[in-house]
RNA sequence: GCGCCUGUAGCUCAGAUGGAUAGAGCACCCGCCUUCUAAGCGGGCGGUCACUGGUUCGAAUCCAGUCAGGCGCACCA
């Protein structure tokens, strides 16, 4: 049980005692720790409800409070109940979390399964800036999903099948260069791509694609070839990137995955009466139970309320998106067992996935359907970066600058790293510090793109949490002989041991809220403060130098910071080095 | 037209179910390397939480309206 829990526990019992009844008991950490480690403001709730005042019935509920070997607690303000914890018990819960693998957190996810959906790009052209925001908060949910016990399958459903076909083939066939292709692959289907979209205003051109794609649709082998090889090199080249990111998936179930699934999906819909037939399309409506405003399907427009349909079968007799999606969620709920299914795709999608899941749920495909939006990136202009526009700045120039900047400044501050291991570190640090600009911030706030933003290595950033694991090894590899912290007595004197070991005791507690409203940026706010605990710690707590039985307590309190601090940089993706 | 997201310090951003004197980083100013890595630590400066009204003991947070920016709304994904 977390100390949190304890005291809720606690509070609980207490409030049962006082008022003679059960009561919601809410404990939170405090807001300011010159009123105590937590907080409750139970007793200014209830008095609210019982038109009472706060103050007495405080007092009320702390004279009932038993917080034996655990705190003390005192009544502030308008009727505050602050908790205090004992340092014998910080000391008593680091001991145990020092033999604890799990470094407190529970496994709220056990026996769960979820599907997480991200990166998701289209095969055959770059991924760009864009890209990365989704790419990173996904494999952190996906890490952290799993660390809390959920199975996780992370799934990149690949746009690898869709009208752009019909544009790579007719520029394969009519612009290809084979040296350039056997070179840089994605560069060159990316040039040959490019290059047919510019010819986009011209119907010649358009109706010579269109039916490129629908030779490839019914399966021409010729077509399927180029398909084939197109998809090969482009994975190819994402998984390039992807290891670069150290971004990990089960599958790459891309949408040609379900191609044999859409008709037989679009038959479902017509069957069951979800789906008819409008304008020679297959649509899904209103299902008219809903009022106008919260109905997906329904849209005003400036003559008033209009249909909104998913189509899900062009009049041509071709599929779409939705089709797609649709199959999608049938085979991970019915094959996969999902009970979770997490899409991490930005907003502009927002009202498609509102649809997604209604018409799922019409189907009957009981399931946990989220989609965790994300903001986006604009360009300079403030508007959305644009996939077609190819101003983009790539995610490999990105991830090579930052990369670049790190070994700048390890050439500045650590001089005597060379060679390889500069090198290394380098490529950790510059990293790092791409993927924890995305992940401390808040998902959903779009910014403007900034190389100095993204690749900031000072201040609240990867390098200075990196910095703080660094300084701890750094006292470690000092050590004349192994230090086993498991038999170490915890000793609690100086504030910032206090604090510090205030930080540890909350890994447990901090890192199941994260999945409440999926925000990983709350693991990123934690590991900052931890880190900036260490560091004060640091400066203030002698440890090689502290007599015993300092020395070992010490010892252990950095080793156990080393630990929650290097797990809680792994959730987030971020790699730390042994110096740097 | 309707809907969704956003608006907090000069800049970039945090602020959990409504709570105490709204917090970090960058920038700027002042201190700290004969002691475990100064990518660090300690301190200072900096705010009408876009605006107006409402709900209540209490609002950056909830509700209504206004303004500003972004995005979406039938055969692309």
């Amino acid at each position: 049980m977390t100390l949190l829990q304890e005291l809720e526990s606690r509070l609980a019992t207490a409030l049962t005692a006082a008022l003679g009844g059960p009561a919601h008991a809410p404990v939170a950490a405090a807001a300011d720790l010159r009123f105590g480690d937590y907080q409750s403001n139970a007793a200014m709730v209830l008095s609210k409800e019982r038109k009472t005042n706060p103050r007495p019935l405080a007092q009320q509920i702390v004279d009932h409070l038993d917080l034996t070997g655990l705190a003390t607690a005192d009544i502030a303000g308008p009727g505050f109940i602050n908790f205090r914890i004992l340092p014998e018990t910080y000391a008593a819960r680091v001991a145990a979390l020092i033999r604890d693998e799990r470094l407190g957190v529970p496994a709220t996810g056990a026996g769960k399964t979820v599907v997480i959906d991200f990166s998701a790009p289209n095969v055959a052209k770059p991924m760009h800036v864009g890209h990365i925001r989704g790419t990173i908060i996904g494999d952190s949910l996906a890490r952290i999903a799993r660390f809390l016990g959920y199975k996780v399958i992370a799934d990149n459903h690949i746009g690898d099948w869709g009208t752009q076909f019909g544009m790579i083939i007719y520029g394969w066939n009519h612009f290809l260069d084979e040296a350039a292709l056997t070179a840089n692959p994605i560069a060159e289907l990316v040039r040959v791509y490019r290059k047919v979209n510019l010819s986009k205003d011209d119907p010649g051109v358009m109706d010579a694609c269109k039916s490129e794609l629908v030779k490839l649709q019914s399966g021409d082998p010729e077509n399927l070839a180029i398909w084939q090889k197109c998809i090969d090199v482009s994975k190819a080249g994402l998984q390039k990137i992807y290891d670069r990111l150290n971004v990990k998936f089960d599958y790459w179930h891309g949408e040609s995955f379900y191609n044999d699934r859409l008709a037989s999906t679009v038959s479902e819909f017509l069957e069951k009466g979800i789906a008819r037939e409008s304008d020679g399309a297959i649509c899904i409506f209103s299902d008219e139970t809903k009022p106008k405003e919260d109905d997906p399907f329904m849209v005003h427009k400036e003559d008033g309320w209009t249909d909104n349909p998913a189509i899900i079968r062009k009049a041509d007799g071709g599929f779409l998106y939705a089709t797609t999606d649709l199959a999608t969620i049938q085979y991970r709920i019915d094959e996969w067992q999902a009970d979770h299914v997490w899409y991490v795709v930005g907003v502009p999608q927002q009202l498609h996935f509102r649809q997604l899941f209604d018409a799922a749920a019409r189907w009957g495909k009981l399931g946990d359907l989220q989609h965790i939006a994300f903001g986006s990136i604009l360009g300079d202009d403030r508007k959305l970066m644009k996939t077609r526009s190819g101003e983009n700045v790539g995610l490999i120039e990105v991830l090579g600058e930052a990369v670049e900047r790190a070994a700048k400044a390890i050439a500045d501050k650590n001089p005597d790293l060379q060679g390889d291991e500069a090198a290394r570190i380098a490529e950790i640090v510059g990293i790092g510090a791409v993927k924890f600009s995305e992940l401390s911030q808040g998902r959903l706030t779009d910014y403007v793109f900034s190389w100095d933003r993204m690749l900031a290595l000072q201040g609240d950033t990867a390098p200075y949490l990196q910095y703080s694991h660094v300084r701890i090894r750094s006292i470690f590899r000092k050590l004349e002989t192994p230090f086993d912290a498991t038999t170490a007595e915890i000793h609690l004197n100086e504030p910032a041991e206090v604090h510090l070991a205030r930080l540890l005791v909350r890994f447990g507690e901090v890192l199941p809220t994260i999945l409440e409203e999926f925000r990983p940026n709350l693991l990123a706010n934690y590991v900052l403060e931890l880190a900036r605990a260490f560091h004060s710690y640091f400066e203030a707590c002698p440890v090689l130098k502290a007599e015993e039985p300092t020395r070992s307590s010490r010892l252990a309190l950095c080793e156990l910071t080393s630990r929650t601090l290097k797990q809680g940089l792994d959730l987030l993706g971020i790699e730390v080095p042994e110096r740097m």
